[in-house]
DNA sequence: CTAATTGTGGAACGTTTGTTCCATTTGTCT
DNA sequence: AGACAAATGGAACAAACGTTCCACAATTAG
């Protein structure tokens, strides 16, 4: 009956997350939205709702995906250490190659929307104890498995690798070259070890 | 011969500060900062000049200020690691006690300005390289001292210390309680030790 | 073919944006 | 007192903002 869409829900929402990830929320227009999407103006509201919950729509979209990647990355490494080694240099690598120095969506979205915005300011929270979850039942594995006897407190080292990945998204930003990251980095891992005693 | 000002320079930098601080550069308009300031807009563009400028004038304010006392907070410490001790916890003490969750202006500024903004980008990078040497040439001393003998490489252990700031600048705005931050600080802290053999 | 329904194009809305302008006030110097 | 200079109050500007509206296009069921 209806007419057909014009354009593919989830390639509008991916296109629109870039926008916001690239430029923050109150930097990027409905203008530039509808003129980078190709979608109209009045599809857009239509289908997502105001500038808001397109935005809302959007996060969500780029938190569950990176979620899923996060636990299919460290799932192929059995060696917990290795893993996370893995990860964050992985982390480097890729803030260098960053050309547009967009960092993480996540951490620009925190810095930017709250304090003000507490629905976000939720998501956020919902997503740090999720990203944390998925590092302790790592490290879990990992101490059950005796790999390591060191760290003990493994969700306050859990909290340390959340903390120290969101300000490695912040210092490539500023500094995407960050030479000296791989380094900082090793050096935190190398709490991750056996006492031998 | 001229009239005198209505208002002091520093004064109004300072509240424009805490605006731009609070709510972002995007999200803070002219007509914010005339009602708080309680400054007329002629007199704000005759004295400051454009919003970007202002800008840049309180964000220079914000960041000579901390690097001062930066340097005097850890001058009064002569043990290097009671010194990074007492600042970290400090940072998460005062990020708990922030009801308006503002976190670090610097934080905010780089995840909101970059990519886009060049000259604040520059400022940012001179301001990294600046806080990184305080904390080399402050470890340096305690290795001097033989206060630790690892860890070895300062330069990296100094760059791991701004990017953990960093981190918990932004986790603190995401979760302002942050009860496993103080463990997670002690582990990396627990880096700086002397090695007995 | 007709009716019904939904998407589309684009004009239009009222606000808010950053910035400028000018008449007026306030002060200092001769 | 008079002349000059700078700060002030507030109106005014064009542009951009987010959002809404409506006539029209496209599609399917009867």
């Amino acid at each position: 009956m209806p007419r057909e869409r014009n354009f593919v829900e989830d390639e509008v929402l991916e296109k629109a997350m870039y926008l916001f990830w690239k430029q923050g929320y109150n930097a990027t227009s409905i203008q530039d939205i509808v003129e980078h999407l190709g979608i109209n103006r009045a599809s857009l509201y239509n289908t997502f709702g105001d500038k808001h919950e397109l935005f809302k729509k959007s996060f969500d979209h780029y938190r569950n995906k990176n979620v899923a990647v996060l636990k299919n990355f460290l799932g192929e490494y059995s060696d917990v250490k290795s893993g996370l080694k893995a990860l964050f240099h992985q982390a480097v690598i890729q803030s260098a190659a960053d050309k547009n120095q967009m960092g993480c969506f996540v951490v620009n979205t925190a810095t930017e929307m709250i304090p003000g915005d507490e629905e976000i300011q939720k998501i956020l929270k919902n997503n740090k104890e999720t990203v944390e979850r998925v590092f302790l039942e790592y490290l879990e594995k990992g101490k059950a498995e005796n790999q390591f006897s060191e760290p003990r407190n493994l969700k306050a080292y859990a909290s340390l690798l959340f903390t120290l990945y969101n300000g490695l998204k912040v210092v490539s930003k500023i500094d995407p070259a960050g030479e000296e990251q791989s380094a900082a980095i090793d050096s935190v891992l190398s709490l991750i070890r056996q006492t031998d005693q």
